[in-house]
DNA sequence: AGCTCTTATGAATCATTGA
DNA sequence: GTCAATGATTCATAAGAGC
């Protein structure tokens, strides 16, 4: 039984991954700050310049990442001017002269989207999920993201995230619990491309930068236990919190001190075995199961 | 009451439009042929070319369409060589360079999508509907479009009959359901920018799977009746067909001479009012209410 | 535990105001 | 003029209260 390791870093992912070794991580999952957004931490990185500030980073995750791994970008561009701003594309092409493959472009509608009206535009419903791989051999677990056929189908996701990260659900690898088994009778049928997703508006602690579900799935689609994620934009932590809970190691680099404490929050005491703090960095070393 | 009109062209659209006057339609939508389809009219565009084959027609397109008018383009990459081709965006990109206002990124999550299964890919549930505009002063008329709010259609749905719940739930996702006519005078929602809608899977004569209701959105959302539509690469007709029923005067162009039969299946006899056919073009001139 | 109703809250976008 | 900050608009969800 080995010890998940769940790591947070303080500082900008491009310096604190130069310590990282090459070809350490089965996966990367994060939502990077979106244009003209933390204008106070990331100098509010204009759309013009969001290519240019993205690149070098670009190249940092290229690296760490394992042949075998898997780099999922959720972003979304926004409307400038009235028009949508095309540095999310052009980030694409350019991540491609890196050496990235871009494999899959993955659509996250958000089923709840921020409200408003305006003349000339609905709301934006729908953000990208673009997953880029060094190699086009990368692992894929398409069985630990089987989903229930039918109706009653979409109902459930919702309880079935839930009921996976409660700790009662003793169960092997695939990451499903017991009420999931009894679903198995049923048909399932492997999902698309396209994911229905809430966004997690109630918390109160923070504002969410995306549900749960959203890194929960790409985990269980692209790792196994005990292998290794990385968010260098971790933010309140979301996504180590999951890997966590899915016996997943992981790495969070955030920019922001005071993220920390809403990370220290998120992961559950009961699940610490070591607490370890040093100066710029802080390690959760848990033991699951 | 005007005539509607309805015209059909044989040829490429590249010289047919030539003989158009500039600014004469108030919205272009059309789903041109995917990369390497239809290889023997359009001298098989591979994927690597697309974009240079595509360029000189969306500046004929752009010279065409009226300033307020709008350009719908409905399109995917494929994958090739284990990636999704970039194409797509190099569109973008160059034609922002003709001129074009790239407004929106629409998304069309297709419910019913082709099955099949891969080892390292889901199924592909989701096309791109780009628009383009000539200003930022376009047409739009967001009424022709609202759908039910989603809080109050479930209850509604709840207690009217379980039974017909299959489907057509059409919550403010943007689909449409059959009977929202019925519920005008209810609270109603304006839709976002995904679309829920089902593909054609009757069409036994046609292989497109271009759904009459993704034009009949798009022609309702930005134009009003006695507009002009044109469709570039109207294929079996569909758009025309769906802009007769809604009282627009519509033009369709198709290279494949076949399609000539199919299109003219598809315009309901009864709405006949003149019918001429010269040597490489067919005018349906139809009467509506 | 199951309902209903109320309330807060968003990776949003545009028009307006102010420096 | 250019640019940053503010206000108005709007709706799907979760959480909480009450029964």
């Amino acid at each position: 039984m080995n010890a998940i390791k769940t790591d947070y870093y303080l500082g900008d992912c491009l310096e604190v991954l130069s310590r990282f070794d090459t070809d350490s991580f089965d996966l990367i999952v994060t939502s990077p700050p979106y244009a003209d957004r933390r204008s106070k931490t990331y100098g509010g990185i204009k759309p013009d310049q969001y290519v240019e500030w993205f690149l070098p980073r670009a190249a940092e995750l290229l690296r760490v990442l394992k042949p075998s791994g898997t780099f999922i970008l959720n972003i979304k561009e926004k409307a400038v001017n009235g028009e949508r701003h095309t540095y999310v594309i052009e980030l694409i092409l350019e991540m491609r002269k890196q050496g990235w493959l871009w494999t899959e472009e993955f659509v996250w509608h958000k089923k709840n989207c921020y409200p408003g009206k305006w003349p000339n535009r609905f709301r934006d419903a729908w953000e990208r999920c673009l997953q880029f791989n060094k190699t086009k051999d990368f692992n894929m677990y398409q069985e630990a993201v089987m989903v229930p056929m039918g109706d009653w189908a979409e109902k459930r996701l919702k309880h079935l995230s839930e009921v996976d990260q409660s700790r009662d659900t003793s169960k092997v690898g695939s990451g499903f619990g017991k009420n999931v088994s009894n679903w198995v009778d049923r048909k399932m049928a492997y999902p698309t491309n396209v994911l229905h997703l809430a966004t997690e508006t109630g918390n109160r602690n923070h504002s969410a930068v995306f549900p749960k579900t959203l890194p929960e799935w790409f985990i269980k689609l692209f790792t196994k236990e005990d292998d290794w994620v990385l968010d260098p934009f971790a933010g309140a932590g979301t996504t180590c919190q999951v890997a966590q809970v899915l016996s997943r190691n992981s790495v969070g680099i955030e920019i922001l001190p005071q993220y920390y404490q809403l990370a220290k929050e998120n992961i559950k005491p009961t699940q610490y075995l070591l607490f370890e703090e040093t100066q710029d960095e802080t390690h959760y070393t848990t033991g699951n199961r």
